[in-house]
RNA sequence: GGAGAAUUAGCUCAGCUGGUUCAGAGCAUCUGCCUUACAAGCAGAGGGUCACUGGUUCGAAUCCAGUAUUCUCCACCA
C-alpha cells in the first residue's frame, strides 16, 4: 500500500460534498435542540463568486460547522436577491444585443425575458458556493421574488401604509438617467471629478450692468428661476429688488436674498435652479419659485432647452460654452474639482429631479433599532461600527422606496382617478377595488378602472425582511419555523452595507417581530490586493476564487482567506496565504501517512509515551481553551492560528516525534490508540476550517471502522477540559534542553547524527528524571548524567535554573564559552537591577498590588540563583 | 466641512481593565541539513526608540493632550 506523498484535494472535495448532501447533514428542521441559525446575505441572483463572497461564506461555514459539531441544530439559509436595478440593467443590455428595445416591450413581456434570464443564469453563484464546501441547507434556498417572499413584501407595504408610515410625495430624488430610475441617497456614490467652473454674466434688467454667477453646470440655466445673494453682502446691496436676465434663455428672474449663500464662494451670486439641484430645491420652496424641469428621463434637454432640446446634457455643456463665449456672456472658465454624485449601479452621473415617489418614514422605526445596538442587545464585531451606525440612525431620513423599474415587487397602490390622491393601497386588486369604491363613493368602479402603480420597490425593501421572510414569518407570524429559528444567531456581512441592509433588518425585526433579527453581526473586511487596492473587475486585480480552489484546493483557499481576516479589518490578499494553507493541509496529510505506516506490537506503552501523552493532553486542552476564547470574541483568524500551531508544532513537531518508534520498530498498540485518539480530536478542531481533508482522513480505517453516517461533519466538537498547567511548564524545561542542544549542534556544525553526552546539575525541584528518555531520543544524546558540580571544559547552558553541560571532544572553546556566559550574566544583572529598583522603591511596594510585589520578589530570587550559577561557571572556566 | 479608527519586525497583525526584561505570532529573510511522514519539509538564527512631543504615575506600547501620517463613514457650496 502506498499513500500519495501529498494531499490531493480534488477527489476528496467532490466525493465528500456529495456525500454530505446525500446524507442530509446540511438539512435542518425544528427539533428539541438549541437552534443555531445564519441567514446568508443573498448574493445578486445573476452574480458570480468573487473574493468577497469567498471570504464571507467561508466565515459563515466555519461558524455553522462548528455549531453543528457542538450539537446545535445548525441551519444556514442560502438564497439570492433579485437585485432589481442591477438585474434589470443586465436584462436590458442582453435584449439590446438581440436588437430588442425595452421600450418596445410591454411590462409583461419584459418580465418574461427577465425570468428566463434568471432561470438561466440565476443561482450560478450558489453552485459555486458548493465548491468551497458551504454547508447550507439547500432545501431552504430562497429568492427574494419567490411567491412567499413576494407576498411578504406586499403585506409589509400595505401594513406600513395603513400605519401611516408610507406616503407618496412629490420630492426631489436622485435620478439615474442610464437606468431611468431614481435611487436612494445611499446608492449615490460621490466621486471627485475634474470639471470647470463657468462664470456667467447675467444682465441686470433695465441697466447695462452685469452680475457674474459661477456654476459648474451652465446647461442648467434653462431651469434658472432666480438669482440669490446673501442679504448681508454689501457688494450687492444695489441689486436688491431688481431682476436679472438669464443668458440665452432671456428669462427675467428675481434677485432673492438668503443667508444660505456663501459670501466667500465664487462671486457671491448663486443661480437658482429649483428643479435640478437639491439646495436650490429648498430655496425654491422657501421663496416660492417656479420649478422648471429641463431634462428628459435620459437627461437630455427637453423643450425648455430651446434649440438644445433633444441634446445630451454633457454635449449641451460644451455647446453652450461656445454660444456664451460668442455672445460675450462668459466671463471666464476655471478648472475646478468637485464631487459629483454617481449611481452605485450604473455609474451614471446622478441628475437631481423632482417626481412622485414613495417614502417610508424612518424616525420612529429607527428608535428601537438604535437602542438595541447601542446597549449591545445586538452585538457588533468589531464594536467600532456602532459609531457609524449611531450616526446614521440618529440622522436617518425617510427612505425612498420606489424605483421606476419593472423587475421587482410592484407597488400595491391602485389608482382609480387622475388626482394625486386618487389611489388606494391593498394586497390584491380585488381588495383595492372595494376600497376604491368606498373612497371615491363610486360603487360602479370595476377592476378595469384600476391602474396599479407602475413602480417597483427598492431591492432593499425585500432584503430588509430576509431573516423573517425566509421562514415565512411575515405571512404566518406564528408558524413553527419562525418561532424556532428566529431570532437568528450570527450575521456575517461586509461593512459597506451596514445602512442599506443591516440597519434596516434590525428595524424590520423590531417592527414586525418585536425583537432582534440576529444576536451578533460579524463585519468582514474588504478584500484588497497587495497594494491595498480594492479588488475589482475593472482593475483586473482580483483572482477568481474558483481558480484558486482549483490550484490550491478549497481547504487551502479557505484557510488563506481566514489567515489574514480579523473582523472589520481590510484583508490584503496574497496567494502566498493559499500556499500556506496548502502546506498546512499537506502537513496534516503527512502526519497521517506517518502514523498509518507504523507496525504494531502488543508490548505495553513505555513510560515516556505516557509522559508525552499526558503533556499533549494538557497542551491540547490549553489550546482548545484559547480557541474557545477566540471564537467567543469572533477572532476567527486567531482561532485558526492557534489551531495551526497546535497541529504543526505540538502535535506534529513534538508529540509525533516523541512517540515515533525507531526505524523498523513497531509501536505499542496502546500508544497507537492514544495517538489516533489525539489525531481524531485534532482533526475535529481543524474541521470547521478545512472540512474536506479532515473528512477524508476521518474515514480511514486507521481511525476505526465507520458507520455510514459517522462523519466528522457531525462528530462532537471537543469540549474544554481542565488541564494541569504545571505539566506544560515542566515539560517546557525538557523542550528547552532539547532546543539548546540543537542550538549547540548548529553553531558548532555538529551533525544531528552524532550522539552527544549531557550532564545536568539540577537546582530546580522539577522531576527531570522522567524526561531523560525523551531528551535522549529527541536531542540524540549518548548519555544523560546528573552531576552536582561544575563540569570543566564543557559547553554549558541554563535551562530554567538547571545548568546543563555538553562535553565536546576537540571542541572546547573557552573564550566563546566565557563570552556567552558573560553576555547572559550582563542580561541577568540588568534584570536584577531593574527588579531591585522597584522593590527598593517604597512607593512601589506600597501602591502596587500585593501579588505583583510578590512576583517581583520571586523574580529577584530567581535572578540571583541564576547569577550565582553562572558566576561559578565563569570561575570554573578559569 | 463633521465623525470615527489606526500608526508595534521587511509584510499582515496580537498585545483585554497600566505591572514578569513586554516587546510577541505567522509569513518572509538568513545559516545548516534531501534525517526512512512531509524540501509543500527539518533544525537553528537575525530582525522593532512600540509614529513624534509632552503629561499623569512608583511604573506607560497600554491612560491623557498636542503634532504628523494613513484609512473609513457621513455631508456636500454653486
Amino acid at each position: 500500500m502506498s499513500i500519495a506523498k501529498t494531499y490531493n484535494p480534488k477527489e476528496a472535495e467532490e466525493k465528500w460534498y456529495s456525500y454530505w448532501k446525500a446524507n442530509g447533514f446540511f438539512r435542518s428542521t425544528p427539533d428539541e435542540r438549541e437552534p443555531y441559525t445564519i441567514v446568508m446575505p443573498p448574493p445578486n441572483v445573476t452574480g458570480v463568486l468573487h473574493m468577497g463572497h469567498m471570504l464571507n461564506n467561508t466565515i459563515q461555514d466555519v461558524l455553522i460547522r462548528r455549531a453543528r459539531m457542538q450539537g446545535k441544530n445548525a441551519c444556514w439559509v442560502p438564497g439570492t436577491d433579485h437585485a432589481s436595478i442591477a438585474t434589470e440593467a443586465k436584462v436590458v443590455a442582453m435584449l439590446k444585443e438581440q436588437g430588442i428595445d425595452k421600450k418596445s416591450l410591454s411590462r409583461e413581456d419584459f418580465l418574461k425575458h427577465a425570468w428566463e434570464w434568471k432561470e438561466k443564469y440565476g443561482g450560478i453563484i450558489l453552485k459555486q458556493l458548493e465548491k468551497l464546501g458551504a454547508s447550507c441547507d439547500w432545501d431552504r434556498t430562497r429568492f427574494t421574488m419567490d411567491p412567499e417572499l413576494y407576498q411578504s413584501v406586499i403585506r409589509v407595504f400595505v401594513d406600513l401604509y395603513n400605519k401611516g408610515l408610507i406616503y407618496r410625495g412629490y420630492r426631489m430624488v436622485n435620478w439615474d438617467p442610464e437606468a431611468k430610475t431614481n435611487i436612494s441617497d445611499e446608492e449615490v456614490i460621490y466621486k471627485e471629478k475634474n470639471g470647470k467652473l463657468y462664470h456667467l454674466k447675467y444682465q441686470v434688467e433695465g441697466t447695462d450692468k452685469y452680475i457674474v454667477v459661477a456654476t459648474t453646470r451652465p446647461e442648467t440655466i434653462f431651469g434658472d428661476t432666480a438669482v440669490c445673494i446673501n442679504p448681508n453682502d454689501e457688494r450687492y446691496t444695489w441689486l436688491k429688488g431688481k431682476q436679472v436676465i438669464v443668458p440665452i434663455v432671456g428669462r427675467k428672474v428675481n434677485i432673492i436674498e438668503d443667508e444660505y449663500v456663501d459670501l466667500e464662494f465664487g462671486t457671491g451670486c448663486l443661480k437658482v435652479t429649483p428643479a435640478h439641484d437639491v439646495n436650490d430645491y429648498e430655496l425654491g420652496k422657501k421663496h416660492d419659485l417656479e420649478f422648471v424641469d429641463i431634462f428628459t428621463d435620459e437627461a437630455k434637454l427637453n423643450d425648455n432647452g430651446l434649440h438644445y432640446a433633444g441634446m445630451d446634457r454633457f454635449k449641451v455643456r460644451k455647446e453652450i460654452e461656445k454660444e456664451l463665449e460668442e455672445k460675450g456672456l462668459l466671463e471666464k472658465v476655471e478648472n475646478y474639482t468637485n464631487n459629483v454624485g454617481t449611481s452605485e449601479r450604473t455609474g451614471a452621473v446622478i441628475e437631481p429631479k423632482i417626481s412622485n415617489q414613495w417614502f417610508l418614514k424612518m424616525e420612529d422605526l429607527a428608535k428601537p433599532a438604535l437602542d438595541n445596538v447601542m446597549d449591545d442587545t445586538i452585538k457588533f464585531h468589531p464594536t467600532k461600527f456602532k459609531n457609524s451606525y449611531r450616526n446614521w440612525m440618529e440622522n436617518v431620513t425617510d427612505w425612498n422606496i420606489s424605483r421606476q423599474l419593472w423587475w421587482g415587487h410592484q407597488i400595491p397602490a391602485y389608482f382609480y382617478g387622475d388626482g394625486n390622491d386618487d389611489f388606494v393601497v391593498a394586497q390584491t386588486a380585488e381588495e383595492a377595488l372595494s376600497l376604491a369604491q368606498q373612497k371615491s363613493g363610486n360603487a360602479g368602479l370595476t377592476l378595469a378602472d384600476l391602474r396599479q402603480d407602475e413602480d417597483v420597490l427598492d431591492t432593499w425593501f425585500s432584503a430588509w425582511l430576509w431573516p423573517i421572510s425566509v421562514f415565512n414569518g411575515i405571512n404566518e407570524p406564528e408558524n413553527e419555523e419562525i418561532n424556532y429559528y428566529y431570532p437568528t444567531q450570527d450575521l456575517v456581512t461586509a461593512p459597506d452595507i451596514i445602512f442599506f441592509w443591516v440597519a434596516r433588518m434590525i428595524v424590520s425585526g423590531y417592527e414586525f417581530r418585536g425583537q432582534l433579527p440576529f444576536e451578533n453581526v460579524y463585519f468582514t473586511g474588504i478584500v484588497r490586493d497587495k497594494l491595498g487596492r480594492k479588488m475589482s473587475k475593472s482593475l483586473g486585480n482580483s483572482p477568481d476564487p474558483i481558480d484558486l480552489m482549483n490550484e490550491y484546493g478549497a481547504d487551502a483557499t479557505r484557510m488563506g482567506m481566514l489567515l489574514t481576516a480579523p473582523a472589520g479589518n481590510d484583508l490584503p490578499f496574497d496567494v502566498e496565504l493559499c500556499v500556506q494553507g496548502r502546506n498546512f493541509a499537506n502537513k496534516i496529510w503527512n502526519a497521517f501517512r506517518l502514523v498509518k505506516g507504523w507496525e504494531i506490537t502488543d508490548a505495553p506503552a513505555s513510560e515516556s509515551d505516557k509522559i508525552s501523552a499526558s503533556w499533549f493532553e494538557a497542551r491540547f486542552n490549553q489550546a482548545l481553551a484559547e480557541i474557545e476564547e477566540n471564537f467567543k470574541h469572533y477572532r476567527l483568524s486567531d482561532a485558526l492560528m492557534t489551531t495551526y500551531k497546535l497541529v504543526w508544532d505540538d502535535f506534529c513537531a513534538w508529540y509525533l516525534e516523541l512517540v515515533k518508534p525507531a526505524y523498523g520498530s513497531p509501536i505499542a498498540s496502546e500508544t497507537l490508540d492514544t495517538v489516533t485518539s489525539f489525531f481524531q480530536r485534532v482533526l475535529k478542531l481543524v474541521h470547521p476550517f478545512m472540512p474536506f481533508l479532515t473528512e477524508e482522513l476521518w474515514h480511514d480505517e486507521l481511525f476505526g471502522a465507520k458507520e455510514e453516517k459517522d462523519c466528522i461533519i457531525v462528530a462532537e466538537f471537543p469540549k474544554v477540559k481542565a488541564f494541569e498547567e504545571q505539566v506544560i511548564k515542566d515539560f517546557a524545561v525538557a523542550q528547552q534542553i532539547i532546543s539548546e542542544v540543537r542550538n549547540i549542534r548548529n553553531s558548532k556544525g555538529i551533525s544531528p547524527k552524532v550522539a552527544l553526552p549531557l550532564a545536568i546539575n539540577q537546582q530546580s525541584d522539577i522531576d527531570l528524571g522522567q524526561y531523560i528518555a525523551i531528551i535522549t531520543k529527541i536531542a540524540n544524546l549518548e548519555s544523560v548524567t546528573f552531576v552536582t558540580e561544575k563540569v570543566a571544559g564543557a559547553t554549558s547552558f541554563l535551562a530554567g535554573k538547571d545548568e546543563c553541560y555538553v562535553l565536546l571532544e576537540n571542541n572546547v572553546d573557552v573564550d566563546a564559552e566565557r563570552e556567552r556566559i558573560e553576555k547572559e550574566l550582563d542580561y541577568l544583572k540588568g534584570f536584577l537591577v531593574s527588579v531591585d529598583k522597584k522593590l527598593s522603591n517604597e512607593r512601589f511596594v506600597q501602591n502596587a498590588k500585593p501579588e505583583i510585589v510578590e512576583n517581583e520578589k520571586s523574580k529577584k530570587a530567581d535572578a540571583e540563583t541564576k547569577i550565582k550559577i553562572l558566576q561559578e561557571s565563569l570561575t570554573a572556566l578559569g
